[in-house]
DNA sequence: ACCGTACTGGACCATCGGTCCACTTGTCGA
DNA sequence: TCGACAAGTGGACCGATGGTCCAGTACGGT
């Protein structure tokens, strides 16, 4: 890709403004490729040349939300970034997880639901990245367990439903807690 | 309900079957309806009757699935029925659930996904019951936690996609032995 | 100013869950 | 045994949705 014309970046940002707000409102599986391209004032084409797919879409707007919590972890000041024991710098991450979480609902959810048939072989970015910070942080601290399985199941609570319905009763408070509880719990 | 016609209680069994046995050879959100009505050999009219929607299906399957569990809890014989310690049922009665899904790859994440749009208010009473049940084994022996949210997040993993995959793996006995890596975690 | 190319948009398509309804078949009282 | 009625059946049909297509538009280098 050499550049990108002025109008497709105005587009572009327009779509995935507009995905995030109507995903702030409503359910993942409530959101239309159409109301999304209505809601950016484009046409579906647009989207779908932009994007290629539904789940592309998503995996878009999570990269963007998730960039900074990447930086913060690997070059910021603990305890998110280095420097914190393994203890510490799990539970802020999980704290900030729940946080982006939190400040969009859906989208973890939306994303898990996409299952890909055939195509999107890999996991999307933002999930790996997540998983292998967790499960690297675990392992740091407890060589002696299976830390990729357990991350795996530390963020599949954030795309189970009745984790989805408490965060939309605003009680994200008490979820930071409970997989504090866990983590630590993990830790020993 | 009085009675129901030999004829439709045969054509019902054999949807449950064909269901079961499609949902064993593939992921159930490429499992469609119409795949079910016509490996049971009967109308796509005749499903609808009878499970009224995708998800009635669905419950409907997983509840012929969970009830010999939900006896064993509540009467069989320690350790998953009453009389060994909360600690000891919960770690069978997770083994016992895992179990279930080995066996049933994609059902929960099937009904997972089902999110009900608008009707089928309350949760599956599948799910209700495990849940109840961890919960308050959690509770017996760690008052001081928020029992339900654990629970949930525990089950969580069940319906996430990378332990999914796993599943389709064969690595079951890894899962328990995550899952029982938590479940001791968090007991103490 | 011009031209090629990337971008745009909305008509169009295939598929899926679900509805409808005319037809068939079990069941039960007489 | 038979008739009638309710329960059951099946497949044409519907509306919605993700995704495709392509003729037209407009940006940006020259």
């Amino acid at each position: 890709m050499v550049k990108e014309r002025v109008d497709a970046a105005r587009n572009r940002r327009a779509i995935l403004r507009a995905t995030e707000e109507l995903l702030s409102r409503h359910r993942p599986e409530e959101v239309t490729m159409e109301q999304v391209a209505a809601a950016a004032g484009v046409g579906k084409g647009t989207v779908f040349h932009r994007f290629g797919s539904r789940m592309g879409l998503m995996i878009a707007l999570m990269q963007e939300r998730a960039l900074g919590l990447r930086d913060e972890v690997e070059t910021g000041p603990p305890p998110l970034g280095p420097g914190a024991s393994p203890r510490e710098r799990l539970l802020a991450f999980l704290s900030a997880v729940v946080d982006v979480i939190g400040r969009n609902k859906g989208l973890l959810a939306a994303l898990g639901q996409e299952v890909a048939p055939r195509a999107h072989g890999g996991d999307h970015p933002v999930y790996t990245f997540w998983h292998g910070h967790i499960s690297e942080l675990i392992a740091a601290e407890r060589p002696d367990l299976d830390a990729p399985l357990l991350a795996d199941l530390l963020l599949a609570g954030l795309q189970a439903e009745p984790i989805l319905r408490l965060l939309e009763r605003g009680e994200t408070v008490r979820l930071e807690k409970g997989l504090h509880t866990l983590a630590a719990a993990i830790l020993g």
